[in-house]
DNA sequence: AGACTCACGTA
DNA sequence: CGTACGTGAGTCTA
């Protein structure tokens, strides 16, 4: 407890728990947009906003190394040898942080040749002289010799930088049994391996603490080191020379000479610009609330600096609404509720006015000509609008800019997908929100019109920040996808539910039979689903050989099964695997059968609507949900059945698909150069033989099944960034041989690794990957300590400029697709899109015009150094037309 | 009810 | 110890 008449000085080993914090907290949350890390700041701020709420301090000072090099290292020059490198997204954190401190007028002191402890030292002891209560905050146990009755010190426990232990002379004591001037003794006796500092082996805590008691001193007990018995005895008197080292080098220096005493470390108010400056810049916008409570800030809270006021909206007549937005001149943002798939309100804002009325047929019909005009229009989450606006006849022009695309081009990791967090991140405001779990908010939401108005806003911010490469992604690529993606999902596919629940029916007879045969085996009964119940039955009941770990148990995955299967063979698990696929195909076809007619306008539509995700990938794919039609099962003839209920609507003739043929290798030929595969594509042989052939040096008609897997194998698994531990797993061959396999391939295709190296090299240098297209993907981790971290970064930063580019590709040739079916007033139209593939449904007549047209913007959607070959197939259902 | 894990479908 | 996704069942927790 501090005496609250006596001043409080408060001083800091900044290094230390700055460091602290750069490993507690994971560093993908706290990466800004320009790719600085800012984990170890933030967690140091936050860490000391709280102690300064906690301990309010009168006087403060935090202290740095300057370097690693001080008089210790001048003694010992092995002192802290030991430590790794400190990581370099550590040390560029620290000049920020001291701008930071700096800004909260609270002192930095450094001094060349002394470390931040012996800092803390000097001031702990002309503090406590001075009449302070001090408090020493430092990660570095040799401070525990600073504590007395004066002197507190706040050590971080192991659960992190938030929790602080606090060591007064009592509990110094209590938890090393020693007084806390001692306790340099004990760490000198048993050493500090972090420091490189070795000790007196097979001493630890226990023995010192014995022994110091026994003797009254270190001296005393170094003097009469003959006295003690054994083995340790000995290594005591081996190792004297160390201990006296080791107690010279912990001991901290209190006469350090500084440039300014504790009375001139006295509390001072902040600079408030300075700080919302620099926290602007690192994107900290929850501390900013946090500092400032904690940190004075010399003003009076009551005239602070108001937020930007939010305009009240207004609700206007439709006809009101419709003259103000022709009277408009630059950019309006439109926000549009939609309810049931169909509009109910809708808001416009401009910069400084906003406009909002209700919807109606009236509404609808007088709103119109703006809304299909080239007016520019500005949407958060343009889609859904979109949709509900086709719904009621309106087919919207002028889509100039939607921000939640915008938000994701920039941060594709980041789950900003409302409104309120890009107003947050981008603005920093707080928009008001509903709570939408409160039958009677407390809060009210935002108005369409002021949603409108903050989206208007959020753009012009996000327009900032968008490099101009991505901001073309986004204009000539996403916003037209956008548009395609609407009337897809508007579209839907027809899908026959008499032929979904026919096969349901049989592969419930099917499951039940299975079932039975495999209580049989086992001798009860138990839920074939649950992993759990599962491992007692195969690892208990079966005696069967435990496999790879997972986190809750063991693994019992078909892999795992299959290997099962090979070594000890048991008729269980043959009928687990049966049953297995055929529940899972039966799920599938009930979540396809119970979406058939929902989202639709009709109500006898007997079609499924999916929603696309276009935000939904860190890549630029699209995903699909609701349900999920990008992974329709297709590999056994048996799942293909499910293919076949996906058939051509009514009033439509056929089917066609059309997909893109190795459309990643072609793009890795692309992007590396390499010779050999930009042949192989523009030779017309198969792709596999023609890299198998000269892989195994054989002529390609030589080339065996085998070679063919292999190379195929090891083809798709480059753009993964597989290893050869992986490429061996997969094609259930030694590492040895996985190893040859690479090295031979890469003889043959060096650009391709030669790419790939660089590749990664690059987005480590920049920070992101780029596709062809400029769509770009922030890569922190490429530089972080943690090798799993880092590893997983460098295969993930491999993958996405190709498989981004196919993305960006495949986005291209859609929306071209979709304009030129619809120019040439054709009826068909495309239906699904599964990354490389297109499912468009033909009206009657139309085949030869379609096609063309697929063919066409397909294969010319980018200009690549080899060509983009495109399959086309026709049918009356999806597994008809695959062919 | 919501979060998590496992397993598995696609490109 | 191969990238990118979404879904459903079981299970645990609040």
């Amino acid at each position: 407890m501090t005496d609250s008449a006596k001043p409080t000085l408060m001083v800091v080993d900044g290094h230390s728990l700055a460091y602290r914090a750069f490993f507690a907290l994971p560093v993908e949350n706290f990466t800004t947009k320009d790719n600085q890390h800012t984990n170890a700041i933030y967690g140091f701020l936050s860490m000391l906003v709280n102690l300064i709420k906690a301990e309010q301090p009168t006087h403060m000072a935090i202290a740095f190394d300057t370097s690693r090099h001080s008089f210790r290292t001048d003694e010992y020059p092995e002192y802290k040898a030991t430590r790794s490198e400190t990581p370099p997204e550590f040390k560029g954190q620290i000049p920020l942080l001291q701008d930071c401190l700096a800004a909260m007028s609270i002192p930095v002191l450094t001094k060349e040749g002394v470390e931040a402890d012996d800092i803390l030292a000097t001031l702990a002891k002309q503090g406590s002289e001075q009449g302070f209560d001090v408090l020493v905050v430092s990660g570095d146990r040799d401070t525990i010799q600073l504590v007395n009755d004066e002197v507190t010190l706040l050590y971080p426990s192991v659960q992190g930088v938030s929790q602080l232990k606090r060591y007064d002379p009592v509990t110094v004591q209590e938890r090393y049994g020693v007084r806390p001037e001692q306790y340099p003794d004990i760490a000198a006796l048993v050493g500090e391996t972090s420091d490189n500092l070795p000790g007196v082996p097979k001493v630890g805590e226990k023995t010192a603490v014995k022994w110091l008691t026994q003797f009254g001193s270190l001296d005393e007990l170094l003097e009469r080191s003959g006295e003690i018995k054994g083995v340790v005895g000995g290594n005591l008197r081996d190792h004297i020379d160390d201990v006296r080292r080791n107690r010279k080098l912990n001991r901290l220096l209190d006469d350090v000479e500084l440039p300014v005493g504790p009375a001139e470390l006295a509390v001072v108010p902040a600079d408030v610009q300075a700080i919302r400056d620099i926290f602007a810049r690192l994107e900290f916008r929850t501390l900013l609330p946090r500092v400032f409570d904690a940190v004075g800030t010399g003003e009076d809270p009551a005239d602070s600096e108001p937020a930007v006021e939010l305009p009240a909206p207004v609700e206007s007549t439709v006809a009101d609404v419709v003259s103000w937005l022709d009277a408009q001149e630059g950019e309006v943002a439109v926000s549009i509720v939609v309810s049931g798939g169909s509009p109910t309100r809708v808001g416009f804002a401009g910069l400084t006015e906003l406009r909002e009325t209700g919807w109606s047929e009236e509404a609808a019909a007088a709103l119109r000509p703006w809304f299909e005009s080239d007016a520019p229009k500005v949407f958060n989450d343009a889609k859904p609008q979109v949709k509900a606006l086709l719904r009621a006849g309106i087919r919207i022009g002028g889509l100039a800019y939607d921000t939640l695309l915008a938000g994701w081009l920039l941060r594709p990791s980041l789950p900003d997908k409302t409104l309120s967090h890009l107003v947050d991140r981008y603005l920093g405001e707080k928009m008001p929100v509903a709570d939408p779990t409160q039958l009677v908010p407390e809060t009210d939401g935002a108005t369409p019109a002021q949603e409108a108005w903050f989206t208007l806003r959020a753009a012009a911010a996000l327009r900032e920040d968008l490099p101009d490469s991505v901001a073309s992604v986004l204009v000539d690529i996403e916003l037209p996808t956008l548009l395609t993606l609407a009337d897809m999902e508007l579209a839907g596919v027809a899908v026959s539910h008499d032929v979904l629940s026919t096969f349901s029916a049989e592969l419930g007879a099917r499951t039940d039979g299975l079932a039975a045969e495999a209580f049989a085996l086992v001798g009860r009964e138990f839920n074939l689903g649950s992993p759990k119940q599962l491992q007692e039955v195969l690892f208990e009941d079966l005696q069967l050989p435990k496999t790879r770990k997972t986190k809750t148990g063991y693994s019992t995955d078909a892999a795992v099964l299959a290997d099962l299967q090979e070594s000890h063979p048991h008729p269980f698990l043959d009928l687990l695997l049966q049953h297995r696929e055929a529940t899972k195909l039966r799920q599938i076809i009930e979540s396809l059968d119970s979406a058939i007619g929902k989202n639709g306008m009709a109500p006898d539509d007997a079609r499924i609507h999916t929603t696309y995700v276009q935000t939904g990938s860190q890549t630029g794919r699209l995903s699909s949900t609701d349900p999920n039609l990008q992974n329709i099962p297709v590999r056994t003839e048996e799942s293909r059945r499910i293919r076949s209920a996906f058939e051509v609507g009514e009033g439509y003739e056929t089917l066609l698909t059309a997909d893109y043929s190795q459309i990643e290798m072609r793009i890795m030929a692309h992007l590396s150069g390499d010779e050999g595969l930009i042949e192989a594509f523009n030779s017309g042989e198969d792709l596999h033989r023609f890299v198998g052939a000269r892989v195994f040096g054989v002529e390609p008609s030589d080339v065996t099944s085998a070679m063919r897997t292999k190379v195929k194998a090891m083809s798709y698994g480059l753009v993964y960034g597989l290893s050869a531990f992986g490429l061996s797993k997969q094609l259930r061959i030694e590492q040895s041989e996985a190893k040859q396999l690479m090295v031979e391939y890469f003889a043959r295709f060096g650009a391709v690794r030669d790419y790939l190296r660089a590749s990664v090299m690059k987005a480590k240098e920049d920070g992101y990957t780029e596709t062809i297209f400029g769509r770009r993907r922030p890569f922190p981790d490429l530089t972080s300590p943690n090798r799993v971290l880092r590893e997983n970064a460098e295969r993930a930063a491999l993958n996405a400029p190709i498989q981004g580019s196919a993305a960006d590709v495949m986005k291209i040739a859609l929306f071209r697709i979709h304009s030129d079916l619809r120019a040439a007033d054709l009826r068909s139209r495309v239906l699904l899109q599964i990354h490389d593939e297109l499912v468009v449904e033909v009206a009657p007549g139309e085949w030869d015009a379609a096609e063309q047209i697929v063919r066409t913007q397909m294969a010319g959607a980018a200009e690549l150094s080899v060509p983009l070959d495109v399959q086309v197939g026709r049918g009356r259902d999806w597994n008809e037309a695959a062919h």
